[in-house]
DNA sequence: GAGTTTTGTGAGGACATGCTCATATAACTC
DNA sequence: GAGTTATATGAGCATGTCCTCACAAAACTC
């Protein structure tokens, strides 16, 4: 009886970590985390490599993190997190420009967010992820973009203002996926192309 | 002696069918994978439900399968096939028609081709493929889509031909991730807006 | 130092999955 | 029917991985 939790269905509550060496393992756990999952992927990572390079024992890992899959959420948690503050930040700079300005920025930031972040994808597009959750995230994430884009100088009709920001984010995520690709002058003459594409579309939508 | 094969290190040489009887299982086999990659993902396909789901013993599947990566390879270079002969396909009939024709009847092609085959995007991501095939079909494929581009009525600057090819090729791709949104109209209208741009971006270059 | 809390450890349990193999049955040839 | 080849079967092996647990060592409180 008893043994570990009184309530039912409690299993596994994590560790939150209450001292500085505490905090640094849950960091360190994080880092470590993050790096397997970009190299391998969210499946073929595993919690053993995870805790070796991070320093630490398969135990201690659990104790703070007692599943694969709450690590992997953790992560992309405060990803999604940064992203946001990411797209704030554009907004309050770039608000009042015209859309093919805010397309330039917005290219710039989600650049340099992917590429200090290479688990992001492995961790967006892992399958055991909640669904609902998963739903919910797209709908704010454009919901943020419409709003970027409804804030340019010359907005957009409001009928094709989700179409739109679905639009960026589909074309951002091939920006990075770009990243991968090994001949350095073609994947800068692609991501040439791609924005000017896109610059070129919400011109045009926006004159029309 | 001898039983199957006498030379060395011949791990596991798959077993081609004979009979009419063979030829079926194989069918049955392949229809049950693609189903099973389909639904849940290359690494979380079992091979158990595999052979299960084609009323095939597990045995029977390694004989023609002699592993999970090949009956996963042998899906993949069958739908390389298809996709290539879709692509000369329109070739045939849209040639000598403006860029936006082309680029039209290739997006049909495309969601067509993608409507017939769900599981072909868990299997071109796939994490154990092999890298060098990987880029020799990326290459070919470019090549076929600027051939394409370059039988329209009025051709693209060389300068250009091949980063328009890979962009159009990226644009696929980002189609076939597509296929998994589950919201039906959105999934038409991004469909829609990514059509809109392409043919904008090839007139404009063309027009340049 | 005694007592308490937090953190650390790694062997091993439980389980899933890719794959093998000895053996049986069907089909085809003569 | 005898002989041969192709096909079928599924128990079980080998392996890998998630996670547990009993216990040890710090670190902090008094």
């Amino acid at each position: 009886m008893s043994s570990q939790n009184s309530s039912e269905t409690v299993d596994a509550a994590p560790r939150i970590p209450q001292r500085k060496r505490g905090r640094e393992r849950v960091a360190a756990l994080l880092k470590a985390g993050a790096e397997v999952f970009s190299e391998k992927g969210y499946e073929a990572a595993t919690m053993t490599e995870i805790a070796a390079r991070a320093g630490a024992s398969i135990g201690s890992l659990y104790q703070f993190f007692p599943t694969k899959e709450l690590l992997a959420k953790a992560l992309h948690e405060a990803y999604l997190a940064d992203l946001s503050s990411m797209l704030e930040g554009v907004r309050q700079e770039a608000s009042g420009q015209s859309a093919a300005g805010m397309a330039d920025r917005l290219f710039d930031g989600l650049l340099a967010f992917l590429a200090e972040r290479p688990a992001f994808s492995a961790l967006a597009e892992r399958r055991d992820i909640d669904k609902e959750q998963k739903r919910k995230t797209g709908a704010a994430m454009r919901e943020q973009i419409a709003g970027l884009l409804a804030s340019t100088s010359q907005p957009f009709p409001k009928a094709r203002r989700e179409a739109m920001a679905a639009v960026v984010l589909q074309l951002m995520k091939v920006a990075v996926s770009l990243s991968s690709e090994e001949d350095a002058d073609r994947r800068r003459a692609v991501q040439f192309e791609l924005r000017q594409m896109l610059k070129g579309h919400l011109n045009s939508v926006q004159v029309a």
